[in-house]
DNA sequence: TAAATGTTGTC
DNA sequence: ACAACATTT
């Protein structure tokens, strides 16, 4: 960090699209007078991500150029690669200082390594509550499985000092910008950091009492839906952690903020995980599950990615995903699980595919959910461990809330046959207009014979 | 953050 | 026959 005092900073905006509790931001306030707020378009990124997850991140930065404005300021645009737009404006502007919030990829690392190489540029902390490398083992080691971590996690917490978001910033008045890039508006993800902030609020007020247990049913109104938030940093994660914290001190039910706060750390152990060993990236944490032979059908696959496997419940999760961008919890693992054990599908496809559509496509949270789920992960599920299809659908979704408003060809199948449409005699499928293989496919396989095969499967490679 | 299968206990 | 519990995958 520069030592004395400069007069312009540029605040390099990345995953960090808010001005509440914003570390680089104030870092920049500290050092400089006059602050540039830039946000790069950086093609590398955007062309991998889809159409409608980019449109939250414009939406987001609509909503950042909107909050800037009130205070006299206004966000700057540019596109291209990073390091060249931050060339030009650095001299353009006659800025001195650059600060940015710390991200966590292999791609973010030798992005900002480059830029540190060529401008003063300062990182900050910010993307996660606690600095993943900060929590190590008493021998130095990394921690690799979860509960162990988050005992060390909590104990060595440090006090938060939230930061407030600045009311006024001195801005350059000419500077080149890009325009926001339209985008269309997301029903279920509103843009900008007050959204986020009511969400977070209204989640803790109502659904984090009973989060513990309604968590698990897709079907109930039951999640914060602040990952896309998250993800992006327009909430940000020390904030809603020290608000989880403070209803969980103060209330003796507190088992439901607990457990949202459980899932908060999960994240930050992701993190962690992928900066410790970013090998994960590229194929399993654990050597020998690398040797799994896949069958990797792509009929199966493309079935797989429109949801129409016969199975309720995970076509129904696929159905949410295509539609909206995001994916109940419950069914991103139950998904995930049938992608790899029952199709014997490689689980990097499926890490690929949500990925490619999740609005809340968090590299490191993604590939640790997969490799969780494959069993091929740091605290993965034993190999062993399949989840049946059938008995998730009737144990989270008995109702079938959740198969209902996902699959309208199910509308009127009897309550019976939910679960296992394959099940219903021919008279009924022609009673209620669903005849199966023609409104609704048959199962793409038999779990109780898939099951054996990946657990054949899964035996060859196992330590 | 599971499920299937086998064993024992109860009627 | 069928829970409840234990073991195996």
């Amino acid at each position: 960090m520069p030592k004395q005092a400069v007069s312009t900073a540029i605040w390099w905006i990345r995953r960090d699209l808010r001005l509440h509790d914003n570390p680089a931001l104030q870092a920049a306030l500290r050092v400089a007078r006059t602050i540039i707020p830039l946000f790069i378009l950086d093609e590398a990124i955007l062309t991998h991500s889809h159409e409608r997850c980019n449109a939250f991140l414009f939406e987001n930065l609509r909503e950042l150029d909107i909050a800037l404005r009130e205070r006299g300021s206004r966000l700057f645009i540019r596109r291209g690669a990073p390091l060249d737009c931050l060339q030009s404006i650095f001299h353009e502007s006659k800025a001195q200082a650059i600060f940015a919030q710390q991200d966590f990829s292999p791609y973010a690392h030798t992005r900002d390594k480059a830029v540190a190489a060529m401008l003063p540029f300062t990182l900050t902390p910010g993307v996660t509550i606690q600095p993943p490398l900060s929590i190590r083992k008493k021998d130095g080691n990394p921690y690799t499985i979860f509960t162990p971590y988050a005992r060390a996690w909590r104990e060595q917490l440090p006090a938060l000092h939230l930061l407030d978001a600045p009311t006024h910033l001195e801005t350059p008045p000419i500077l080149f910008s890009e325009p926001v890039p339209s985008a269309q508006p997301s029903q279920l993800f509103p843009a900008g950091e007050q959204v986020a902030l009511q969400r977070l609020h209204t989640f803790l007020a109502k659904q984090a009492w009973d989060y513990q247990h309604d968590r698990d049913m897709p079907g109930q109104d039951s999640t914060s839906l602040l990952s896309p938030y998250f993800h992006f940093g327009v909430l940000s994660s020390r904030l809603a952690f020290q608000q989880a914290q403070t209803q969980a001190q103060s209330n003796k039910e507190a088992a439901g903020f607990h457990s949202w706060i459980n899932e908060l750390v999960w994240r930050e152990f992701y993190t962690m995980i992928l900066e410790n060993f970013p090998h994960v990236v590229q194929g399993a944490f654990r050597e020998q599950f690398s040797r799994i032979e896949w069958e990797n059908n792509e009929h199966h696959f493309l079935a797989w990615q429109k949801g129409s496997t016969g199975y309720p419940l995970v076509d129904a999760g696929m159905r949410q995903l295509q539609e909206t961008g995001w994916m109940h919890n419950r069914t991103r693992m139950i998904v995930a699980s049938f992608l790899c054990k029952d199709l014997l599908i490689n689980w990097q496809w499926g890490e690929t595919f949500f990925y490619e559509n999740l609005i809340d496509r968090d590299l490191a949270s993604n590939n640790g959910g997969w490799q969780w789920s494959a069993g091929t992960g740091t605290d993965a599920a034993p190999y062993f461990r399949v989840f049946n299809p059938v008995t998730q659908s009737k144990r989270f979704d008995q109702q079938g809330t959740y198969i209902h408003q996902w699959l309208p060809e199910l509308d009127n199948i009897p309550d019976k046959y939910l679960h296992t449409p394959w099940q219903m005699p021919l008279d009924v499928q022609q009673d209620c207009g669903c005849i199966i293989g023609k409104h609704y496919p048959n199962p793409l396989i038999n779990h109780s014979l898939a099951r054996q095969l990946a657990l054949k499967t899964y035996r060859k490679v196992k330590a």
